[in-house]
DNA sequence: CGGACCATTGATAATTGTCAAAATTCGTGG
DNA sequence: CCACGAATTTTGACAATTATCAATGGTCCG
């Protein structure tokens, strides 16, 4: 079977291979898909999709990562989610005429895959495996975001920004002899807002957990975890 | 078409009947999914599921409410939904052995209906409507959640307590000739732990609305809000 | 190399948490 | 229906944390 779709990018795999709600479909369903798909590219910056907008597609990320955020009252960004390869969004406007309900920013040159929402309607009624699939996905969003609310809860921002650090080095980072190097996907400021501290209260606790010697900050944009240990005990107690 | 059921409770009416997820099946339909259904009683603080049970059912809210929440880290709950009739939860455990992620506590004396995972699966497979509907379901409710976050990240506490207030209102609240009155469905304490603040901030913070003309608190269980206008402000800006 | 942007640091103000005590409310049983 | 004890809520004083503003210092990229 061959698995090379005509989008002209993958070559060597279809896109859709990669999300995870069409990986119980066949090598020949996924193809007939991937006849379906429209591509889209964006520059690091670019808005993928705005707060109001009736987009009738659902959006797979593709290549790259994107950040979802809402505008708070206070005009700050509150950043909901980070969407990386295999991510998808929009699934909300699925039936309902719903509008998109925050904001999409590349936070690299990204590549992306849609697929109109009459056709992906189509798809739900022929493979119900992948309604259960996104049921599946959803309800792992739910949980990631029950726990963001739970970490927000906690009051104590060392929690919170130690929490912050593991799921970048979950999804970022990468082994070196030292520790962990995670290449940061947020600014301190998209940190802080992803958090809902202010900027400088970033940079303080950054300091001090340097001076603690449990990371080392390298030129803003990279982070060397160098005591393991000590960021599990910052992240989980007090 | 009889539409009563054999639960012995809903005499008028079959349970499942309330149930959002089931409205595009028809009498028959019906009828056939309550035989499937099996019913149980809480007293208010009993514990409906705890984290990490391993539930193998979906949980539908038939009478009364429930509060879900988590601990934190700090030993704090912090509550995520309040789950009203009509709705329901263990939908993650569906498909995956996923374990439940938080818990849930009746706030009544309440009703549920259960359907077993099984059951629910090929219910799923014959009627593809339904999926649609949970995934319908579960983006409103992600959608909370993300609004949840967002206000989360609001730093100033008045808000977040006027948009508690204004939800509670549109779930709870009646409509009497000098306002609006809500029945409350948290005590203070519950709702800090809702919004993550300190119990006595809670009491300050009503009393500040309570001087400003906002609301007129009764008893500890109702609040009148007197002046939409203004908490519609307070919630909103500033 | 220079300019724009981002991050850090310091000083101060504002907000909220904590602890303790008093007041109110609730529900039960007489 | 009232009274009493338990539970919850309110209030006050103080401490701790974080926001804000302003100035300085670094970093990135053409």
């Amino acid at each position: 079977m061959d698995t090379t779709c005509d989008c002209g990018r993958c070559k060597h795999d279809i896109c859709i291979h990669r999300v995870p709600i069409f990986s119980t479909l066949n090598e020949k369903e996924i193809s007939n898909i991937a006849e379906l798909i429209n591509h889209h590219d964006y520059k690091k910056g670019e808005i993928v999709v705005s707060e109001g907008d009736s987009i009738d597609s659902i959006i797979i990320m593709n290549q790259g990562s994107a950040k979802a955020f809402k505008y708070t009252l206070e005009g700050r960004e509150q950043i909901l989610y980070i969407f990386a390869e295999g991510d998808f969004f929009g699934e909300k406007n699925l039936l309902s005429n719903q509008r998109a309900t925050f904001f999409v920013e590349a936070l690299q040159d990204i590549k992306t895959c849609s697929l109109s929402r009459y056709q992906f309607q189509k798809l739900l009624y022929k493979y119900p495996d992948i309604g259960i699939k996104i049921i599946d996905e959803l309800g792992k969003r739910l949980s990631r975001l029950e726990n963001s609310l739970q970490s927000m809860g906690v009051r104590n921002v060392d929690s919170r920004l130690g929490s912050l650090l593991i799921d970048f080095q979950e999804k970022f980072g990468v082994s070196v002899s030292e520790g962990t190097l995670i290449q940061l996907p947020l600014s301190r400021e998209g940190m802080a807002n992803y958090l809902g501290v202010a900027r400088e209260t970033v940079s303080r606790k950054l300091g001090q957990f340097e001076q603690e010697g449990i990371i080392r900050t390298i030129n803003n944009k990279s982070i060397l975890i160098t005591d393991q240990d000590s960021l599990n005990m910052v992240a989980g107690s007090a």
